[in-house]
DNA sequence: GTCTATACGAAGATAGAC
DNA sequence: GTCTATCTTCGTATAGAC
């Protein structure tokens, strides 16, 4: 059984989701996240969706709101890395189609409420939240360069191409909720696989 | 002098700036939205660094905050088309160029705590605030389609880079925002400029 | 017409009953 | 250990004094 005194002292060096509430709070934080941005997200409301009272927040959570916001962060990076990862098998295209992937199920599940919850933190004005979203963004980052320079990319090239990468899917899914459709993810998806394959010759 | 009736009928018809308080107030909310988004705005931030009293700001804006956001935005998205509009005299590299260049001396004035409030209002949840981000988002695409055009660019494929175009520097804004570096900026936008030469041809 | 004072609700967080 | 009830703060909005 999960004790307070584990959740504080190892919540940071192992933040995995030990119980079925931290996660279903976990998953709720990172919808609301994406959804409205960490200022508008209510752990009273969390706590409803999950079922729990709002009291239990602060027993699975005891650094509350910035503690469940980073672990929610966190969670997203990983769970994308991890899915960009097994993509790399099928190439930088590959790579490229799952990350795009990944957002175009989001919206579409959510019917173009929901974004990404690191591009959320990245415009948010929490200074630590802003440093967890440099890292993520990093870490997709350094999959797309191994993921070029294995396709035959130039290495000096493969760092600004992976920014391109990462920054336009961002931005085009921003774009996509704007328009309520999947056409800018799309196309996006498309053009940086058209650039990608000049860079390769 | 400025009435409230005339605030209240007029302000979606001509939502012009009619006094020094209002402009200043319009100013600080794009702002605030560009840094926090809207939820995170407080009327009451923006009244004291306006040097006006809470209430004022409902004799400037009767429709609170709502009606503030939307200004706030709308302006911006005015005045960011005028300068890409100026700018197409030097080709769609320079509107790409002059679009690059209020962002990025908009992420040097502040520090990199501020970015473009049209995306932050994209990744809010309020549908009103969506749709004008939409409308926004669109004028911008519509200059940049006229530039490729008039660059030689092939029409079929115009809407697409200028959605890329669009969506690839929004999305390096809040990348920029996290790394607390215009790289990210400067490649995103190196690499349009060679997407477009290649599409050129 | 301008601004002070306040109403009202919702937020995060916590104390303490069980 | 879990959850109820509450504390404090801060948000938007407004009523009414001047």
């Amino acid at each position: 059984m999960t004790t307070v005194l584990e959740s504080a002292t190892l919540g940071l060096v192992t933040p995995d989701t030990r119980s079925d509430t931290r996660r279903r709070m976990i998953h709720g934080a990172a919808r609301a996240i994406g959804t409205r941005g960490v200022g508008a997200m209510s752990l009273r409301d969390l706590a409803k969706e999950a079922g729990v009272p709002l009291g239990s927040t602060y027993h699975h959570f005891p650094g509350g709101k910035a503690q469940l916001a980073e672990e929610a962060v966190t969670s997203t990076g990983r769970r994308v890395a991890k899915l960009v990862e097994s993509a790399r098998e099928q190439g930088i295209d590959g790579a490229i189609a799952a990350f795009t992937r990944v957002w175009r199920e989001l919206l579409v599940e959510t019917d173009f409420r929901t974004g990404c919850p690191v591009l959320a933190v990245a415009t948010g004005d929490d200074p630590e939240l802003t440093e967890t979203a440099r890292g993520i963004f990093a870490s997709w980052q350094d999959l797309m360069v191994a993921g070029l320079v294995d396709g035959g990319v130039p290495a000096e090239r493969a760092p600004g191409l992976a920014r391109m990468i990462v920054a336009s899917l961002e931005g085009a899914v921003a774009v996509s909720r704007a328009e309520r459709s999947l056409e800018p993810l799309d196309q996006v998806s498309a053009e940086l696989i058209t650039l990608v394959q000049a860079a390769r010759s």
